[in-house]
DNA sequence: TTATATACGACAATATTAGTCGTATAATGT
DNA sequence: ACATTATACGACTAATATTGTCGTATATAA
């Protein structure tokens, strides 16, 4: 439980990488995969939905490549996650079809506080946080 | 991603009631499997941990049951949660084995600092606050 | 001694996540 | 024009984790 994604993960490590590169300069899927051991197939998956929320810059063809597009101050870690896992990534009720209790739902009353607290504290971060 | 399991949840709603109970009243597992609709072997599981972890009083044969053993205020949900998911339930680093990266580790760090987040969070807070 | 409840391990079903593959498209250099 | 390199993206498979079930043992009350 609570584990965050493999996903997330080489996303945040690309953008980490992103980020020490100078400016214009370009970092391939490959040269990312490679450098860190990670899948790159998987990896440019990421990267393809970073670049279509415009998070990053895709640069096509040869010598192509990914370049930071935002300022990673400006971005919640909550919106962050939700580009790579899609909404409801975080945090779902799992009660949420067909809740027939009348007694004003003391059942979902502790998991929503654990939720909320998690919500609360990714929505105060933001992306530099974690990959400066 | 970041979502708690059934476990845990089960075993907060179960606590939650147990509160509510007066002192020395007992609530079986097929009671409470009954009242909120959950699988009962598996909420029977989860009461049996708390039993041998102390956190619930487990008395046998008929008209038993389980009542609270502990004050909600005094358990960190950190040691909570590790107690229905076992250690590394939560957080674990996915690059543990055979991290080979030399120039200190740059993956980690991101990874780590969320994870920080996140376990420092639940170390503040308490069962009560999500139970009572 | 029968009924009811906890204790617990083994197993099966399901869901989620991770990873792979094939193919299309775009850009660059020759 | 064409070979090369890189992104784009959907379909698929594999691996893992979670969830749920079953059988059986043990304790206890009536």
């Amino acid at each position: 439980m609570l584990k965050i994604s493999r996903k997330v993960e080489y996303a945040l490590i690309a953008l980490r990488h992103l980020q020490g590169l100078k400016k214009e300069e370009l970092a391939s899927a490959k040269e990312l995969a490679d450098s860190y051991g990670v899948p790159k197939e998987l990896l440019a998956k990421v990267l393809q939905r970073l670049a279509k929320k415009n998070i990053i810059d895709a640069v096509k063809g040869p010598h192509g490549g990914y370049r930071l597009a935002i300022d990673p101050e400006s971005m919640r870690l909550t919106e962050f996650f939700e580009v790579i896992e899609g909404p409801m990534g975080i945090m779902d009720c799992y009660f949420d079809s067909g809740c027939e209790q009348l007694d004003g739902c003391t059942i979902r009353t502790p998991i929503n506080r654990i939720n909320d607290s998690i919500r609360t504290m990714f929505n105060n971060m933001t992306l530099a946080e974690v990959t400066h």
